[in-house]
DNA sequence: ATAAATGGTCTGATTCCAAGACCTTTTAGA
DNA sequence: TCTAAAAGGTCTTGGAATCAGACCATTTAT
């Protein structure tokens, strides 16, 4: 890439900063986590004060964002014991316009990130087979045994969770540990109770993830690192999947 | 799972904004393109109005930003009519034994970092097979080719990076490339490319580094996924085995 | 009836930062 | 040599965003 003599420096310092406040980015999360259907319609937001601490931020701050999806039609709030900020049940063309603005400029990057979940879930998977210690393999077998037992709905939720972080331990590599969680805080899958909350879908894609599960855990104990891989690959594009699904519903409203 | 009282919402609503400055996002973008061969030693970056310009942001942030770097001793700052700012060459020339103390302190760290990275590199070659455009087959060539003319040492490390650079491009996803800079950064800034070669063994490292990029571009614009994603795991164990060596030099660790 | 939980409002302090004006230093070029 | 240009260094001013609270208003669980 020749240097162009002029229009200024390129690479990462060419760029402008992007000029994002904090309302602004928690706006776009409510946003993206209503449309994914983390909240259903009707269903009552983290109180302000909440939220606040949970993102370490001002709860004025916080009130600015929800302020602004108030005034788009997507939120109501209501004062009392009870109160809270609702999804609104019927969206107003208004706020339609707005979540579709927003996904779309927030599709991409979040399809990039989910991708990049996936090929690094392989990787860790490959790196678990090639890492593992016994203590690990024993680790990993009580955990599959607990996702098998978890009844369902968020019981197995956590069970998958658990089981993810062992395979991510057991490749004995906290740089990939790490990033992995910190894509999956991104995407909002670390917990991911509200993707696998539709009824029709779940179970199937409980006993695929089941499956997939055995057989990961298998091919890590037995030491069948492309195999390994390949399933972890396999595994986690169900995410991109289900997020995929869910974008598209809230894309057809 | 009952009532939250410690765990707060869950999903992308879970996770604290990151709370970075506007010098601080400069501060590693900056960072980041001296880690990568962007500026090599003894460059001069653009001016800070320029800088400012180009970032669409105050000079005084601008400022600030260097102003780190200068206090971590990575720039130097000159005045007058053909001053600026400068990429430090001590910084790397230094082959005193505190540089491979420095190292040495770090090694866990370095080690875990380079480990990621060779996944990372895998990964990411198997992806490049998977996504590269007829475009970026033209580049790879290129790029490849500058490589095999390049001499010098320097100069050879800049064209290795640009085809690194040029592979992670191929494989078109944003978020993997954004990662594997940032640890090429961390493990660049944590120990300095230059300090690993040796007049010795460097000859022959990078005669094998040339046969793998060879065939590793081969594999890519082949796109034969499974191969590329070895080659590039292999490959990038020469940066292990060169971190391995300097340390092994430094005798007593 | 009371207390608790919630949204709504206001204030003051703080931090960050954009936009300049102006100074000092150095040197390329007339 | 002399001068003006180009760079970093230093200030001020002002605005915007944010935070940390306290307090108010409203509803409802108990």
């Amino acid at each position: 890439m020749g240097k162009s003599k002029e229009g200024g420096p390129e690479g990462a310092l060419g760029v402008p900063l992007a000029a994002m406040s904090r309302a602004d980015e928690i706006a776009d999360r409510l946003i993206t986590a209503i449309a994914v259907g983390e909240y259903l319609p009707g269903a009552r937001l983290p109180s302000e004060r909440d939220l606040a601490q949970s993102l370490q931020v001002g709860r004025m701050t916080v009130r600015a964002a929800i302020g602004r999806l108030v005034e788009q039609g997507l939120l109501s709030t209501q004062r009392g014991r009870a109160g809270g900020s609702f999804v609104r049940e019927q969206w107003t063309a208004a706020s339609n316009a707005s979540v579709q603005r927003t996904l779309a400029s927030r599709w991409e990057s979040l399809r990039d990130t989910c991708e990049a979940m996936v090929h690094l879930y392989g990787t860790i998977a490959r790196a678990a087979a090639e890492n593992r210690t016994d203590a690990d393999a024993v680790v990993l077998q009580e955990r599959l045994e607990a996702y098998r037992m978890a009844e369902s709905g968020s019981a197995s939720q956590k069970a998958d969770a658990l089981l993810h972080m062992a395979i991510a331990e057991a490749a004995h590599n906290l740089t990939l540990t790490r990033i992995l969680l910190e894509l999956e805080a991104q995407i909002g899958l670390g917990a991911p109770a509200h993707l696998w909350g539709f009824p029709e879908g779940m179970r199937e894609m409980e006993l695929r993830a089941l499956a997939d599960h055995e057989r990961l855990v298998d091919a890590i104990c037995a030491r069948r690192q492309a195999e390994a891989g390949t399933i972890g690959l396999t595994h986690a594009r169900i995410d991109i999947e289900l997020l995929e699904a869910a974008l598209n519903r809230a894309g057809s409203i």
